[in-house]
DNA sequence: CGTCTATTTGAATGTACTCAAAAGCGGTGG
DNA sequence: CCACCGCTTTTGAGTACATTCAAATAGACG
């Protein structure tokens, strides 16, 4: 297994020693997940940080209505996880299932909570992937405040570069918070143009 | 002036010792802001986070239209700020007002880190509010996908208690992302219930 | 090839917006 | 103290955006 992706995606942010990534890596679980898998679901605890080496999961509820929504999709080089579930240790309320064979690397809280004393580093590492993923939430709310489905669909199609070949559109409807006919007909609207 | 608000609310989290209270209280700085004045504007790097002894504020951006939108809204016991212009020194985009006369006690990042140094636990405290944060905008995310305009009313309502009393009516609505004349309509047909 | 699910299409409906104007309300100056 | 100004809220008509329901078509997979 090669750790090479998830020690670039670790630099972007902080510098380690070659001892200190070889402590991390050590920490690290790596695993698959088949297509449809559930990496985690409702009433489970998270007990893992999840950093997707290759393949792609969304992350998703189901209302009370029985509907899916779709919290964000994660692929290739981004961390994926119940941020609340794994810090509280208490039960998850998403499902997050692969959509593609998908292999992770993975660091439980034991491990993490090690990595943070020997490589104390970390701890503002995983602070700034927190603040980002705050901030893309933020930004995610405005938009659905600011945008019509169709420039947010736009925008979609920016932020996740490709994605739209990899996932079934009902699911980026789902993600827009529009049904699968609407985002159809959109579909077809902006490709008149 | 008083500290047993912050103290109140530190405590929820983490326990300190008196001389622990002591350093931390030491590190505040209090402020008043009159109504319609500033913490914050787009630009301007956010040097502290905040904490609401008494009053109200609304975050908010406003968008290449010139409308504005509502983020949050932050009453007594609440902490507020721009996360990422505050942990990055980088330009906010958030404008950050005072809707009443309101007061509170700040924290600058140089006292904030001698803070984490001298009461480690404090690095535990601020990560809890900004997970705590993080799921707050994931439900509110989730809430603006799944729900119609009147029932992310009544949410709000739920969410910030009283607050209806205390801020205009179009802020609500653009907080809801909808025009000032819908929810006077959602209004008037909600009473006639 | 058949089955199951995803996507498209269309008509009818509902939700929310725009534009315009009137009514209400709070503050300020004469 | 009242009149006026500016801003918020309400009201209504017409329109645009998005949904629901139903059915047809197209793709994926065993």
């Amino acid at each position: 297994m090669s750790f090479d992706q998830i020690l670039k995606n670790v630099s972007r942010h902080i510098r380690l020693t070659p001892e200190e990534e070889i402590l991390f890596t050590s920490l690290l679980h790596t695993r698959h997940i088949a297509c449809r898998d559930f990496l985690l679901r409702p009433g489970e605890v998270c007990r893992w940080e999840n950093f997707i080496d290759r393949g792609c999961m969304r992350t998703y509820i189901i209302d009370e209505k029985g509907m899916e929504h779709i919290v964000s999709f994660s692929v290739e080089g981004w961390w994926v996880g119940d941020m609340y579930s794994f810090h509280a240790q208490a039960p998850a309320t998403l499902y997050i299932e692969a959509m593609e064979d998908t292999i992770v690397q993975q660091i439980d809280k034991t491990a993490m909570e090690r990595l943070y004393r020997e490589v104390p580093v970390f701890e503002r590492f995983f602070r700034i992937l927190l603040q980002n993923a705050f901030v893309a939430h933020q930004n995610r709310i405005l938009q659905n405040l600011s945008f019509t489905a169709e420039e947010r669909y736009r925008q979609f199609m920016d932020h996740y570069p490709g994605l739209d070949q990899r996932v079934p559109q009902k699911m980026i409807a789902s993600y827009l918070g529009i049904t699968p006919q609407f985002l159809s007909a959109l579909r077809k609207k902006m490709a008149g143009k």
